[in-house]
DNA sequence: AAATAAAATTAGGTTTGTCTAATTTTATTT
DNA sequence: AAATAAAATTAGACAAACCTAATTTTATTT
């Protein structure tokens, strides 16, 4: 198939790593491994291998065994586009069809692989050109850039101080219905009220309302700001 | 992948054939071969053969050396969700997103394989329920009933007739920029002026226009009411 | 009916992206 | 530094979906 071949024209497979790759490459300072990103794509460190011989041949990622993996300019390139798609069919499914924001990611992640000259650009306008999507993660704009992404969490705070929900780490279903049944969204104000120093846990006042008790990993999956 | 084996899941391939096989049986009284298959997506008789057997044994379709190849009311059902999809995605793009007419059929064919149990429900409503997509093909209901689709074509109308044009049959970009070129769309009256016994040329009047002549292939395209 | 043409099928390959198991390299402990 | 553990890599398989070439079956002519 020649399509293929186009510049710009990525398998199934090529997208997903680029994704992987670009989403590990936002930790800053964390070294980017092959079992990195197997663990990433729940597949095997020797598929990985394989993945990273084709992508650097093609010029998407290089590697070098001291630095790890990183994407080269047009690799960034292309992972940014399936971001920015995959962010902006999110807010599709959210605000135009009435999903709720434990149900998107997993259609997102379909979505994000159409590919069209002017599909992204054309949803982006149709909605309004959001900045932020339904997990408050930014959107990056045609040219590639976008707005900072929050980085301060929950469990970062000081006892005694309030904050406001900006973006959720994890976007697993599991994670958000949690977040829907303790009535946090974004924009939801919390109070960080203590912190257990057994274990990290957090007391914190949802809103104003009576305490609950959540745990550490809960608080760093919360970003605020 | 175990999710693959789910009901309802079927591989991109499996649903292209699926949809081949329905769009052969649109032409009643014709016998759907292994080759007319392959013809219609533009691969090998030997690759059909080989999906046939993998169809048959998941029971989508049934295979009868004397009757062809039909679909099980499994298969039927599938089939027809995916069209249901693709015509929907149709009437999305050119409304929301406000592509041509031309430019939709192809990214319609990638959007078609996305597959969640509400999203053709609620992309329906979110269109407010359309009969018909922007080809004038009927969109299957959710219930899988649809309304008929037409089938008298430009060329078997009798000369000094007028009609309305209903529905187009080939979707490739090629038509249907030409058709753009001569100012026909869904809704356009052309009267029928002559037809050419030679070679079955038609000389039309598009909308009360000054006649031109069309090929008997090209009027074999236009579905007419 | 025999000859020919067309269609269907089988046999055997290829590519993509995955896997397991074995090996080599690198990093961490002791 | 040697021993051990972890990570990376290679080697070899496999499934899906396709292919070509050869063969068999079916249909059409003469």
């Amino acid at each position: 198939m020649f399509v293929k071949e186009l510049s710009g024209m990525h398998t199934l497979s090529e997208e997903n790593y680029l994704k992987a790759i670009y989403r590990l490459s936002q930790d800053e300072g964390v070294k980017i491994t092959p079992t990195a990103i197997a663990e990433s794509l729940r597949n095997n460190p020797a598929s990985v291998v394989d993945m990273i011989r084709k992508l650097t041949d093609k010029q998407l990622i290089a590697y070098d065994k001291k630095s790890g993996v990183s994407l080269t300019p047009q690799g960034l390139k292309s992972a940014v586009l399936i971001v920015r798609r995959h962010r902006l069919w999110e807010v599709f499914l959210l605000e135009k069809l009435g999903y709720h924001w434990d149900e998107i990611h997993d259609i997102a992640e379909e979505l994000e692989h159409i590919n069209d000259t002017t599909l992204a650009d054309r949803l982006d306008k149709f909605l309004g050109f959001p900045e932020y999507d339904p997990h408050g993660d930014p959107i990056p704009k045609a040219n590639g850039k976008m707005a900072k992404a929050y980085s301060v969490t929950l469990a970062d705070m000081k006892t005694g101080t309030n904050c406001r929900v900006a973006a959720v780490r994890d976007t697993s279903s599991a994670f958000l219905q949690y977040l829907l049944k303790l009535d946090i969204g974004i924009g939801t104000t919390i109070t960080l009220v203590e912190k257990i120093s057994f274990d990290n846990s957090l007391v914190i006042s949802i809103n104003g309302a009576a305490n609950t008790t959540v745990s550490q990993k809960f608080g760093e999956n919360i970003l605020v700001e």
